[in-house]
DNA sequence: CTTGACTCTGGACCATGGTCAAGGGTCTAT
DNA sequence: ATAGACCCTTGACCATGGTCCAGAGTCAAG
């Protein structure tokens, strides 16, 4: 039933470090310790450790994995709290995605003319050719 | 014409240690000193200061800004050197942004049904209301 | 008993983009 | 001469999510 540290970093894939920097960020009780001092685990640390893993894989970072597990909550596909993170999540989340999307336009905007001042002897000879101040232009 | 380096941190709008920083990470060709030690800028460091500040909200890291630099590129409106790596960077943005979208999917679905499989009171009730034994589910 | 595998602690280190502080030297104006 | 503003260097520190290491103790098998 109780599970050393290395059992369960290898059921849970996850390496021992990592389990023992789960337990000092507080996202994994700490467990009891046998005489010498060896960390003894119960089954039930791996269904937190799976919670943890679809919850970053969803895009919460272990702060706010800390604040569920904190809110009692023991699955990603329990209502309330993880609705409610979720929703704060997904509008952050989508001004990042609106952010990468003006990035984005400026990048394709800079590759398909070059601002129209471009300085390169391609561009200017272009430029003279059609007369063009400081419109776009293609290559 | 030489300033120090307080009037070009002023000029650019950054900080002094943020242009010691810079310099440090060779995105800044190092001034000539005066004799007591003192950082002594041309006028120029100022386009490059615009350059790394037009480069970073388009969204290249300071790394890539370095690459930039290193191939003489002199401004973002250049073209060449930086169509390539805007290209590349482009393509890593459209996935990073995938990558989001994804993570929103999963975000929206589970707001919206908790997967089917919440076992809070409420849910459990609509599911024995409902009949369904897994199906999505809304409050 | 010894070997090898396992575990413990504490602390250093990675990238990213800086910021801040200590302790000292310099410059300019009065 | 002296105050106040400016500059120098070195090195620590912030968050994020871990990884790796040394030095020591423990456990199970042969």
């Amino acid at each position: 039933m109780a599970m050393t540290i290395g059992r369960v970093a290898n059921a849970a894939g996850v390496s021992i470090d990592t389990l023992r920097f789960y337990e000092r960020q507080g996202l994994v009780t700490r467990p009891r310790r046998n005489f010498s001092g060896y960390r003894l685990y119960s089954s039930e640390v791996l269904d937190r450790l799976g919670f943890i893993h679809e919850a970053k894989k969803i895009g919460f970072s272990l702060r706010e994995i800390k604040e569920l597990l904190s809110l009692g909550v023991k699955s990603t596909r329990e209502c309330g709290p993880v609705t409610r993170k979720a929703e704060a999540k997904l509008a952050a989340m989508n001004e990042e995605i609106k952010r990468l999307n003006r990035m984005r336009r400026t990048l394709e905007k800079m590759i398909r003319d070059c601002g129209g001042v471009c300085e390169c002897l391609k561009c200017r000879a272009e430029r003279k050719a059609h007369g063009s101040a400081n419109g776009a232009h293609h290559h």
